[in-house]
DNA sequence: TCTGGGGTCCTTCCACCT
DNA sequence: TCTGAGGTGGAAGGACCC
């Protein structure tokens, strides 16, 4: 275990819902909840004015609609907040080449791998100019957690939030996990949770005290040899900062259950298809194909087949998605399908007779660009989703509030304007066209910004 | 109340090989 | 030739994370 804390690990505030308001003037200090909107959608991020309510991730959204009726309801726009995450993840390697992405939102940064020695005083320092910067490039606020470990760094940033910094001094850590549940250590979620609970174990000090063998006897081998570190606050875990991917996986919940096993055939092929086009756009090919069945009653099941070489051949994947599919019982309905490939190679069979024959084969045909997940809902919202931005030839630069019946609701303001009027339109109004997003941020960073001033997007014109 | 989408890792079971 | 042990790879499911 190092003896200074040099692991920074950075989670955004209630990122999307933050982004959003930033954008959205009339939105700041209201409940804002990003999800999907449709029946099955759930919460992807609530604002701490919306947490108010009891509305948090990962809860369907028609239970926020029931607690927070009153709140914005928004579409995700992950173009926006990955372009925003990637200024964020700049910043980070500013501080050090060695910077492990979580998410669009999180990360942990190794900061001794900077070179320099770091003791507590300069881990603060770089810690608040960098949730200085943070507001100044992005108008919004970051909580920092640095420990000397990836899980104290983790804790310690939750306990920052929001907009804070939390430093875990070595050698008060036992004594600061002690007396805290057992569901705040990585890896241990709803179900090791409750079969700790039943074996009498609620903290992280009876986690310890039950010992080494009990966890193992308890959880499994790997599971509990690595709790049991986790409770003395020992973690080695390293920051790595190139992690390839193992698998590749697209998957669409419906809204209504499929009972025609036509259909579920026809959605099966097209999965294939767009898991495939993932697949060739990260210049990769796979050999195990894996078939996810969710039924009407939430019961998921995986059929996977593995192939001879790893192919990128859309065609051998609809026909392993296919015959998986033969082995599944459908009647009663799904409510979700799934296709994924793993095993993954940088090279495919073809390539390799290719290359055995001493000639270069292309014979793939070409595939249309997967359409966002936004473009291939109903006719009315195909549009207009919520949340997204519109222009307009007179009224200018706006965001859908709300569409249907062929009617769309714009509000006409930009993230440097004041809260903004609210029109409607016609759906096929040919004034109104969709818009990229605007900058949250016209200023150049360091241009008289202080750390932990001014809300959220609190840009001044 | 009614549960997304994209991943990772672990465990168990089984078949096959030596 | 039969049997068992141990390793390996694949299949399936489950837990967890953001």
């Amino acid at each position: 275990m190092r003896s200074s804390p040099t692991i920074l690990h950075l989670d955004m505030d209630a990122f999307f819902a933050t982004v959003e308001q930033a954008s959205k003037p009339s939105l700041r200090g209201k409940a804002v909840v990003v999800g999907g909107l449709g029946p099955r959608g759930v919460v992807a991020t609530a604002s701490y004015e919306a947490r108010v309510f009891g509305v948090h991730s990962a809860m369907p959204m028609a239970q926020a609609r029931r607690l927070a009726p009153n709140a914005a309801y928004l579409v995700p726009r992950f173009a926006l907040y990955r372009s925003i995450s990637e200024q964020v993840m700049g910043l980070l390697r500013d501080l050090s080449p060695l910077v492990e992405p979580l998410s669009l939102d999180e990360a942990f940064v190794d900061l001794e791998a900077g070179g320099t020695a770091w003791d507590e005083q300069s881990a603060r320092l770089a810690g608040a100019k960098l949730r200085a910067d943070i507001r100044a490039v992005t108008g919004l606020t970051g909580s920092v957690g640095l420990a000397a470990s990836k899980m104290l760094a983790k804790i310690a940033s939750e306990q920052a939030k929001p907009d804070g910094l939390v430093l875990i001094e070595p050698g008060t850590e036992r004594a600061l996990l002690g007396p805290m549940s057992v569901r705040t250590l990585p890896g241990v979620g709803p179900a090791t949770g409750d079969h700790l609970r039943r074996a009498g174990i609620h903290t992280v000090d009876e986690l310890a005290e039950a010992g080494e063998d009990e966890l193992v006897r308890l959880l499994g081998k790997a599971h509990g040899h690595a709790l049991y570190a986790m409770a003395l606050a020992r973690d080695e875990r390293p920051v790595v900062a190139e992690r390839e991917a193992k698998s590749v996986s697209v998957e669409d919940t419906y809204d209504v259950d499929i009972h025609d096993r036509v259909r579920v055939g026809t959605e099966v092929r097209r999965l294939a298809d767009r898991c495939v086009r993932r697949l060739r756009g990260a210049g990769l090919s796979g050999r195990t194909i894996v078939l996810k069945v969710r039924r009407y009653d939430f019961s998921t099941l995986t059929r996977s087949e593995t192939l001879r070489g790893p192919t990128d051949d859309p065609a051998v994947v609809r026909e392993a998605a296919a015959r998986l599919l033969e082995s599944v019982d459908t009647t009663g309905g799904v409510r979700l399908l799934g296709v994924g490939i793993s095993g993954l190679a940088d090279y495919t069979q073809e390539d390799l007779f290719a290359q055995a024959a001493g000639v270069r084969e292309d014979t793939l045909a070409e595939e249309p660009e997967a359409a966002p997940a936004e473009e291939r809902q109903a006719p009315t919202e195909r549009l207009w989703p919520a949340g997204h931005d519109v222009r307009h030839a007179a009224y200018g630069h706006g965001w859908v509030q709300g569409s249907g019946l062929g009617r769309v609701t714009v509000r006409f303001e930009t993230p440097h304007s004041e809260p903004g009027r609210v029109r409607t339109f016609r759906t096929d109004d040919p004034d109104l066209e969709p818009a990229e997003p605007l900058p949250l941020v016209t200023r150049r960073p360091g241009e008289g910004e202080r750390a932990g001033t001014g809300g959220v997007g609190s840009t001044s014109p």
